[in-house]
DNA sequence: TTGGTTACGTGATGTAGATCACAATATTTT
DNA sequence: AAAATATTGTGATCTACATCACGTAACCAA
């Protein structure tokens, strides 16, 4: 299946164009490739563009004090990463994200997701629930947070993205947990 | 100002509507009082609707094992709240939302929500704003959880809404933070 | 093959914050 | 005003997890 077919799939599960309305849509995706451990997003890089995922896997990552590293998001395919405060207030990235593989990306810019939510009802109707979708996510991940201690969260993602398992190194999984690799690594060697 | 024009208001920032198409919208939203200590929404409820915020401070917050709390949302004027997984699914609350103060509301229901976002583009067009700008809250809150100690989230807080400070019982600000209310005691008298 | 980087395990020790326990005020309710 | 309840402070102790330190194995690149 080629990436148009990939998103039509994805898209039309919310939300219904035409094959002629989403061929108009799918012209203002740039399709970009990158090996893994490249960069796509920098901190302090100006972001144009979010990208919805064709193949491979990124991580979406703050840095704190050019030390520690936590991660907001693995992306898999048909999920849509980017840094979105910048993104969206038009400011400089505080958020990185880069290639735990080598990946297939469609990229979007702001504009033009701005314009074709405009032109188009659906499209509109499409972005609200994914955006829907990702914050009551969110809002899960930060009561799980609070609420339970590392063991359970390790179990909880596992249980929802077994693939991570085998695709990604401990310590990223640890850097998501928000925890050191060596307490993670002691959880399963006890 | 009546409760009428402070929603217009609030929706102009970032959809225009007619006096006639805001007149029709506002005709969908049920006024609602409710005095301290009352429950909006209790665990194991159906929901069925979205709250806008007239005046008065409500929270959102979830219960773990009959002991502790966490606040997941203080729900101030011209603030959205709800139990937001349980509304878009059709599940249970695992939510409660119950009043800090008595508290003025617009009730809007989840049918009349999708109704209205498929009548009007610009309604639509509002509510995935309104849901960004929550995502992006809710991961800054995400990250600041994982990167920063109790102290710089309790400034942080504060920096954000000062009127906590004296609107709502500490308790209830360390159960935002996610902390117990002694080491909250503790942070500001050393 | 070799040398370098990355991944992973594990002991010893340190610390932020939890929990328990009790006391002192406020604030409601009657 | 008196009683009941909610809020806040503070000491003593406990614990999950961090940090530091070191060792081993796997994976690249030259």
């Amino acid at each position: 299946m080629d990436s148009k077919e990939i998103l039509q799939q994805h898209i039309a599960k919310t939300a219904s164009l035409t094959d002629d309305q989403f061929d108009y849509f799918f012209s203002h995706f740039k399709p970009q490739s990158f090996k893994k451990g490249q960069t796509i997003i920098g901190a302090g890089d100006k972001v144009d563009c979010e990208y919805f995922v064709i193949s491979g896997c990124l991580k979406a990552f703050f840095i704190n004090d050019e030390i520690k590293m936590y991660i907001l998001q693995f992306a898999m395919p048909t999920w849509w990463t980017s840094d979105y405060t910048a993104l969206y207030n038009q400011t400089p990235a505080t958020i990185n994200v880069d290639c735990i593989t080598d990946v297939e990306l469609l990229c979007l810019s702001n504009g033009d997701r701005e314009k074709l939510c405009e032109e188009f009802h659906q499209v509109e109707h499409f972005f609200r629930w994914r955006t829907n979708k990702g914050y009551i996510a969110s809002q899960k991940r930060l009561l799980s947070f609070m609420n339970n201690n590392v063991k359970i969260r390790y179990e909880e993602l596992l249980a929802l993205y077994p693939q991570l398992y085998n695709l990604v190194p401990k310590h990223l999984i640890a850097a998501y947990l928000g925890v050191s690799r060596e307490t993670l690594s002691r959880l399963y060697n006890p």
